[in-house]
DNA sequence: CGGCGACA
DNA sequence: TGTCGCCGG
């Protein structure tokens, strides 16, 4: 589980077009991820072409990058580097939730329970080596560019943000607000009515944006004392945080002491956190050296025969996807033509 | 997730 | 025109 800072922010909600124009550095593993435990069919299965390889993650982005451009949303993709040491636990216990995913998922298949089945399914999704080349190919081909982070994408996507070189980061997670992301948006998306599972609701999902400014000025915190806030509750680097202290009793202990060190109630247990190199984590992180994003224009017919020649999507639907975006991109260069000459 | 057809 | 639910690969 990832940092839970939700309860101590308050997220804007905004409208795809308010992005229009502007650069948004998207976290791609927390996106491709999405896709993959999303994107399924009936029983569970992500979907696959006739090959058996797996395509989910390949239709999420193409659809997904079709509607941000005809937005004039321009994407930036920040890809994972190297973990860092102290994320080792937080992966293994991910892989763990896996393994039982993956047990209950059979089963729940076996007995026809296809609820469950899904419900499991969603939780099994791996992200692998090839998906990975297969989603920045996809990116190439629709002129959308990938920066490669050095470490956490997350703090790459921040320095994008703090460097000027995009507006806003893109995730589900809160973590780039640590690493000091001047904006994050999350449910970057078409926005519209989403199904709770096992249950006849639907839930609105919007696009929000949570700034760092208003942050620190709503928690009166500074950003050093943010982070000190964070680990209290938990990040990836020190999973599950202090026990007994969630969200609202961390801000109140380090609004009172100022800092970790001075928190009376968790003397003991500071002891065996390494608190310093995790703030050194978000405070000093390690990040791509870039000084521009150069973005490009569809390649159509790259786009068709990845897609279509090699992944087996519809010819159908891909290229009338891209003749939206297309007419859509003609048009804004038309009423640019009337401003210009 | 996002598109699209079915239906009111 | 808007909502619902299934299909995509």
């Amino acid at each position: 589980m990832g940092l839970d800072l939700k309860p101590l922010v308050t997220a804007q909600p905004i409208k795809l077009a308010e992005l229009s124009g502007k650069v948004v550095a998207i976290d791609a593993f927390n996106a491709i991820y999405q896709f993959l435990a999303t994107i399924r069919g009936p029983t569970g299965e992500p979907l696959m072409n006739g090959k058996g390889e797996i395509t989910s993650h390949l239709s999420g982005l193409f659809y997904r990058n079709v509607n941000l451009l005809v937005e004039n949303i321009k994407p930036v993709y920040v890809f994972d580097g190297k973990m860092h040491a102290l994320k080792t636990q937080e992966v293994e216990r991910r892989q763990q939730v896996k393994q039982e995913a993956m047990k209950q998922y059979s089963q729940a298949l076996e007995e026809g329970r296809m609820e469950d089945a899904v419900k499991y399914g969603k939780r099994t999704s791996v992200l692998t080596e090839s998906m990975v080349e297969e989603s920045k190919r996809l990116l190439a081909a629709l002129g959308i560019p990938h920066v490669q982070a050095p470490a956490d994408g997350e703090a790459a996507a921040a320095h994008l943000t703090k460097a000027d070189l995009a507006y806003a980061a893109a995730s589900q997670d809160y973590d780039s607000i640590l690493f000091g992301a001047k904006r994050l948006v999350r449910n970057l998306a078409v926005s519209g009515r989403r199904k709770v599972p096992n249950r006849n609701a639907y839930v609105d999902v919007e696009p929000e944006m949570i700034e760092h400014d208003n942050v620190l000025k709503e928690t009166g915190l500074s950003h050093e004392q943010l982070v000190d806030v964070g680990i209290l509750i938990g990040t990836d680097f020190n999973p599950g945080g202090f026990s007994g202290i969630g969200p609202k009793t961390a801000l109140k202990l380090i609004k009172e002491s100022g800092k970790l060190e001075n928190v009376a109630k968790v003397k003991d247990q500071l002891q065996e956190v390494p608190y310093q190199e995790i703030r050194d984590i978000f405070l000093k992180p390690e990040v791509p050296k870039i000084d521009r994003i150069d973005f490009g224009a569809v390649d159509r017919e790259k786009v068709l025969d990845y897609l279509c020649v090699q992944k087996s999507f519809s010819t159908d639907r891909v290229a009338g996807t891209l003749d939206r975006l297309q007419k859509a991109q003609d048009s804004r260069s038309q009423s640019l033509e009337k401003w210009f000459g």
